[in-house]
DNA sequence: TGGCAATACTG
DNA sequence: CAGTAT
DNA sequence: GCCA
């Protein structure tokens, strides 16, 4: 057990050539690393050889447009295009709340271009600067033009509507998405006291209810104080139920931001000693009902014997704190690092390093990357493959040749 | 012009 | 299956 | 919305 030591490493590994022009901000970045976060994140990473990889559909490694690829962000350093990124992220809230599907590809698409110029150091000042940026084409680069020039986005003053703040209040609810915020929308509804005061008509499910219920404190961020108390806290427990069981706090607390969302943990167990975590996640969902830490239950794992489960809930630092939304994923020991990934994200790096893994002919979820997966013609997966790496985080980035990064560099701010 | 990550739960 | 969530 |  090393702590949070996965340690750096070459640029790449397996076959494929990533080039990296900016190798030294890596460095820079490795230099400033090993903070607070680190002494709570335990993180095994056993130096296992690394299996080869399949036959690659890519001769060279994809040129650009993968994040999981780029340098880090640099820290700290006040972004020159703040303002453009503000923008854009008030347009990316709109289309957000909006039902259609290509709304969400646009979505997706402002992400990379939001992602790429809170890294781009320089000031941009020209349509040809916007237009290089990643995921940005002549629209964006337009849009950015005018926000340059104008310091607004017409086209976020147009859609800027009562329907649309409505909808984005509504959706704001846990277990309410576009579609039922505009349903409601379209049914006169106009508040959250409607919501309440409807709530028979418009059926409103059961956690639904939680999330009305808790929604101002739901939707505060949690100062990362108070999460590492709640993580200390829910750790205690379960080294009460298991001196073996381990737990890790991930999610954003790992990247290193000073608030989260939400707080995910992770639980699992070494079994060499030939004691799994199996049943360990409902005792442990027990005690902290108990102590007062978990309030609500919003997803309950169906089977209380699985090695892989998810639940989500409600809960806080009791006596009286606000309320939280807490995951805890327990999964495999084995599958570590593949969850660890998964769980860390962001999730635009997430996805990034998921379509580079099928890329190279491989496929990357929770458990695991895996090989020799069958794919249709239209990519769509036919069968599993045959597990290739998920112990540590270390291995899977080497097969895929991914430059080693750290928790907080996996983030696009 | 089709694809854009991959998977799980609820009603 | 549609919708929401991670 | 962008890109292969």
């Amino acid at each position: 057990m090393t702590l949070v030591g996965e340690g750096r490493q070459p640029q790449h590994g397996g076959t494929e050539t990533v080039k990296d022009p900016l190798v030294e901000l890596y460095d820079e970045a490795a230099a400033e690393l090993e903070k607070e976060q680190s002494s709570l994140i335990i993180t095994d990473e056993s130096q296992d050889k690394i299996p080869e990889a399949p036959t690659s559909q890519l001769e060279k490694g994809p040129a650009k447009g993968f994040a999981c690829l780029a340098p880090p962000q640099e820290e700290s350093t006040q972004n020159p295009n703040q303002y453009i990124i503000d923008k854009l992220k008030e347009l990316r809230s709109i289309y957000e709340s909006k039902q259609g599907d290509t709304d969400t590809f646009k979505v997706f698409n402002l992400n990379k271009v939001i992602g790429d110029l809170s890294r781009v150091k320089h000031k941009i000042t020209t349509r040809a600067q916007a237009l290089k940026l990643q995921g940005s084409g002549a629209k964006t680069a337009d849009k950015i033009m005018e926000i340059i020039a104008t310091g607004e986005l017409q086209r976020i003053q147009a859609e800027d509507t009562e329907e649309y703040r409505v909808c984005k209040l509504f959706a704001g609810i846990y277990d309410v998405g576009a579609k039922r915020a505009h349903q409601w929308y379209g049914m006169g509804l106009r508040t959250l006291e409607d919501v309440e005061k409807h709530k028979e008509e418009i059926r409103l499910t059961r956690n639904q209810s939680i999330g009305l219920k808790y929604y101002n404190d739901l939707q505060e961020r949690i100062p990362r104080a108070e999460a590492s108390a709640i993580f200390d806290k829910i750790r205690e427990t379960a080294m009460t139920l298991d001196g073996n069981a381990t737990v890790y706090i991930m999610g954003s607390y790992r990247r290193g931001e000073q608030t989260c969302g939400d707080i995910d943990l992770l639980l699992t167990r070494d079994p060499t000693d030939g004691i799994t975590h199996a049943g360990m996640l409902h005792k442990l969902l027990d005690r902290l009902h108990e102590q007062g830490i978990l309030t609500d239950d919003l997803v309950i794992p169906p089977d209380n014997r699985a090695l892989e489960q998810k639940y989500m809930g409600v809960g806080r630092l009791p006596p009286d704190g606000k309320m939280r939304r807490i995951d805890i994923l327990a999964i495999p020991y084995d599958q570590k690092g593949a969850a660890l990934i998964y769980f860390t994200g962001d999730d635009l790096f997430n996805r990034s390093i998921r379509l580079l893994a099928r890329k190279k002919g491989y496929s990357l979820n929770q458990r695991g990357l895996y090989g020799g997966v069958g794919r249709d013609t239209k990519g769509k997966k036919l069968s599993e493959g045959t597990i290739i790496a998920s112990k540590t985080e270390k291995e899977i980035f080497d097969v895929l040749g991914v430059p080693w990064r750290e928790p907080h560099e996996r983030r696009r701010k």
